[in-house]
DNA sequence: AGATATCACGAAAACGATTTCGGATATTTA
DNA sequence: TAAATATCCGAAATCGTTTTCGTGATATCT
């Protein structure tokens, strides 16, 4: 292996002169420094990551922490785009990215990367157990939670505008003339698809529509289905919105065995955007969570919490989208 | 921050006997390993990454890496798994992950990770540049390759069993009674599509049927819709074998604008059996690919490696297994 | 010309761990 | 009893960097 060692004594120099060179320092002179650059070059030396590391008390990688929930593939395809946007927003910035999957029934002790010390700062996706989260919350670790679950009083988090993109979905619904709208989603333990259930009663009660608790379906993981179906054995709505795309495509196969089709007999608005939206028949409409934007804001802003610059406790908020595709008609 | 230096202090030892207690080395008492290892563990100490890894020359943590098709989004919903079960599979044996992902534009270095010897092994998942590869391949490094698009000599590759899955699902279809079967699949540079295409083949052989090239569409990365469209047009398959469920279901659409029915009209089976596949209407039937398996097999594989017991050049199949669902009909 | 400031560089310590080797004590053997 | 051996522990070197501080040499200012 190369070390600075060897460039030392391939210029004639002592190892701080290299390291002062390839760092740029001001007290070398510039024909050493460019001799010595070009040595490194040549061998195609760069620094060990570990010896510089630990001397300099802080690395150029940063954590990432998900939660896979065993049981449920409705997280995977949005979170791997978040993933996505991490890792390319850490490359730019020169960081290395170690992953960090954890179960819900991981005991409740330090990720082993924050333990060991091989990261400087952790960006946390998702919904976590509590105690999980608060065994972290003790250490003294940058951090930036993705789509928390809670609300932290000193910690960055980098949230989806799902009021918002709920309400203006629920709202396209109404302009095409849908009075009868139902709701469904997962359980509304999860923060999202509460602010997504507060964004469809917010655009309905503005429309003066009363909120018909029978057209409101929740709970469960991916009983979109089941939760479809019942809206349509109800035979009360004429239009769906579903606050996530995994439901809502669930929901079709409810819709194709009531005899109906999509979107002549049902409309349907789901949420997310994943690929599957797109792929499915009839497109679905949606509003799209610009998902490798949350990932790089999230490390942009721990970033600059590392390098000093915080200003801790900022909420990002991330604006959503409605998407139109062919999942919607309006009722004459 | 607490080093193995105040365990010493407190313990009233010096660093060597403290770092042989952590170490479960021979030359400590074992009453002096206990009160070591109770002060560590009250104190919840954990040896520092970087100082643990600069010493003894050689780090826990691998590198994994993935090569995103901007204008793609076939290979996620499957390579997310395969990350999964790497993931998994390292957290069993203690060990890190670095994640890279790059692009078809990265230029032909080392990944970062490997230049800056964070990792001491590599996994490779998926299709790269061949000058990408063989830049990695200079470097005496630990690799092991999952499901690449090329044969290795000198390294452990994790394939899947490809031409098998595609002969019992091509058999599948041939036992139902069909006859006129098409082939879609993605560009047949892709290996995986390749072995699929002789499977297909095979099984037609072995049936007496002859293959038809006008039933066999290929091309493009996600063009199922086309490849079906144009099968439908020509009304002259009972059946369609796709190399990939991902154009599968992107022929689902292709189906139902031609004003069939699957499986009534139309039996399709896909390959991989994504998440997708179960989600759609009607469910599809499929082979799957044990993605976690890829990956945990992949960890083990390069584990070994790095303890040297390593047989380089092993190639390990993973078989696949058809999963019947609902988008094959028997013909009468 | 002498004092002072500036510039370039090197020696050495430090980061946090592991490991080698030698020393002190206790135990066994001749 | 003396010698050989085993057991337990510590001092110090080391891994590959960075950084502090000191030291000459040169330039700049009275």
């Amino acid at each position: 292996m190369i070390t600075i060692k060897d460039i030392a004594k391939l210029a004639g120099v002592s190892q701080s002169t290299v390291s002062k060179a390839l760092n740029d320092r001001p007290d070398v002179s510039a024909e050493m420094k460019k001799k010595i650059l070009e040595i490194a070059n040549q061998k195609k030396f760069t620094p060990h990551a570990f010896g510089k590391a630990l001397k300099k008390r802080t690395s150029e990688n940063v954590g990432v922490l998900f939660c896979r929930d065993l049981h449920s593939i409705s997280g995977n395809p949005f979170y791997s785009r978040v993933l996505e946007g991490i890792e390319a927003e850490l490359a730019i910035n020169n960081y290395s990215l170690v992953l960090q999957i954890i179960t819900e029934t991981t005991r409740d002790e330090l990720p082993k990367m924050v333990r060991e010390r091989q990261v400087n700062g952790l960006i946390i996706v998702g919904t976590f157990k509590d105690s999980y989260i608060n065994r972290i919350l003790e250490e003294d670790l940058k951090l930036v939670f993705i789509d928390p679950n809670r609300s932290f009083d000193q910690h960055c988090q980098i949230l989806i505008d799902n009021e918002q993109g709920a309400f203006q979905a629920t709202q396209r619904l109404i302009n095409g003339g849908h009075k009868r709208i139902g709701f469904i989603s997962g359980d509304l333990s999860r923060n999202s698809f509460t602010q997504r259930y507060n964004g469809y009663r917010k655009a309905l009660k503005l429309a003066g529509i009363p909120v018909d608790q029978s057209l409101v379906r929740t709970g469960g993981l991916e009983n979109g289905y089941e939760h479809v179906k019942y809206l349509m054995d109800s035979q009360k709505v004429t239009a769906i919105f579903a606050a996530n795309d995994i439901n809502a495509i669930y929901g079709y196969r409810a819709i194709h065995e009531a005899g109906l089709k999509i979107p002549d007999d049902v409309s349907i608005i789901g949420f997310d955007d994943i690929d599957l939206s797109r792929i499915s028949t009839p497109q679905l409409t949606t509003v799209r969570v610009y998902k490798e934007e949350l990932g790089s804001i999230a490390v942009r802003t721990l970033l600059e919490q590392i390098k000093g610059e915080a200003d801790l406790s900022i909420k990002t908020i991330v604006p959503t989208k409605l998407i139109e595709r062919d999942s919607v008609r309006d009722l004459e």
